[in-house]
DNA sequence: TTTAAGTGAGTGATTGTTCACGTAAGAGCG
DNA sequence: CGCTCTTACGTGAACAATCACTCACTTAAA
């Protein structure tokens, strides 16, 4: 009695495909039915509606993602360690399902716009990471919330730039740079 | 024969508004015209289509912006001095007109995906003042690409922050400390 | 008088969602 | 094993609502 798993994951696979290519909105049920071999009915029997189905998409790899960088903070003995492990940790995730992530950056505003500020989010875990290696003093105490927002652009926008196609190569190879870039930045704050 | 043209601009005005509340796709023909005191019909006399208003709202703006930023940097003498204006006028243009810049980098991903490649941009600019930044010696030869990239994204994700609520500040304040820490990332390129 | 600008009810097409009807996978049972 | 029963799963025509856009008509600036 549960043929319904594989339908479900195709549904749910099919539909992030042609989110990427053409927008959610621009995504009609029939569009996701006709690509995933079913019938339109069938996406209903596992998603209250395509919004709930964007939003599924978006939340449950958003929220795992948090919940894996956690990790990688917790296990770190340092703040320089557990920085090269996220960075490292999201440029292999990045270059193992390119279409996931590209749901994730493009659609972001749409699915932050109504977010509980105290749910679970990379930018959260990245955010506690650099208040706390501050109070430690491994780096320089400044606007924590101004220092994680430039890492996390500095780290963000190569895999845009990927997105886009003006980065040929796969994220990983960059991510030894991406670390000491950011290093960069959180410890020479001031300069002339 | 000319009321024509307070028309039209309230009636971008609110959409801008409109598109950067609802999103582009959310907000209705009606709700442009209601907001903006017109009949549905008014809006055809300027634009051709909801979608031609959308993109005429994001392209105007995009380039003129990549027009700013490339004269700044040809009046610049250095690179550095370059880096710095083209940081200060996006601090400047942010804080003088969010919303203006929330539809810009809510809404790029949507305008970028059938952009011809040639046509001005903040980030050609930007590449083409680091490749020769680097060809001069200015600053060492890395990926053009990559290195456009971390520094676009050190400067528009605190924006991004901004806008989500996450930092109080006007971005004005924070462009000397941008400034630096983008100068930081392409000083001290690699780093143990 | 001319014509750009403004109007808003009407239209046609699209689209998310429903529901009454099939289908087959396991459960219970003799 | 064979049978029936139950229930999850699958179907797609039909429905109702929405919405971008049109057009015949009015208004007012030059």
């Amino acid at each position: 009695m549960r043929r319904g798993e594989a339908t479900r994951e195709r549904v749910t696979r099919t539909a992030l495909e042609l989110f990427v290519k053409k927008g959610v909105k621009e995504t009609t049920i029939r569009d996701i039915a006709d690509a995933a071999e079913v019938a339109e009915g069938t996406l209903y029997r596992h998603y209250e509606s395509k919004e709930a189905l964007a939003e599924a998409l978006f939340t449950e790899s958003y929220e795992a993602m948090a919940a894996t960088l956690r990790e990688i903070r917790d296990d770190a003995r340092t703040f320089r360690d557990a920085l090269d492990g996220m960075i490292a940790f999201f440029c292999r995730s990045f270059d193992e399902d390119w279409v996931l992530f590209s749901y994730l950056l493009l659609s972001q505003h749409r699915h932050l716009r109504d977010r509980e500020e105290a749910r679970p989010s990379p930018y959260g875990v990245l955010k506690e990471a650099v208040t706390e290696a501050m109070a430690t003093g491994e780096i320089a105490r400044r606007d924590p919330d101004l220092v994680a927002s430039m890492i996390l652009g500095l780290v963000l926008q190569p895999a845009i730039s990927k997105i886009y196609g003006r980065i040929g190569q796969g994220l990983t190879v960059f991510a030894p740079e991406l670390s000491s870039a950011c290093w960069s930045v959180l410890t020479r704050p001031t300069d002339g």
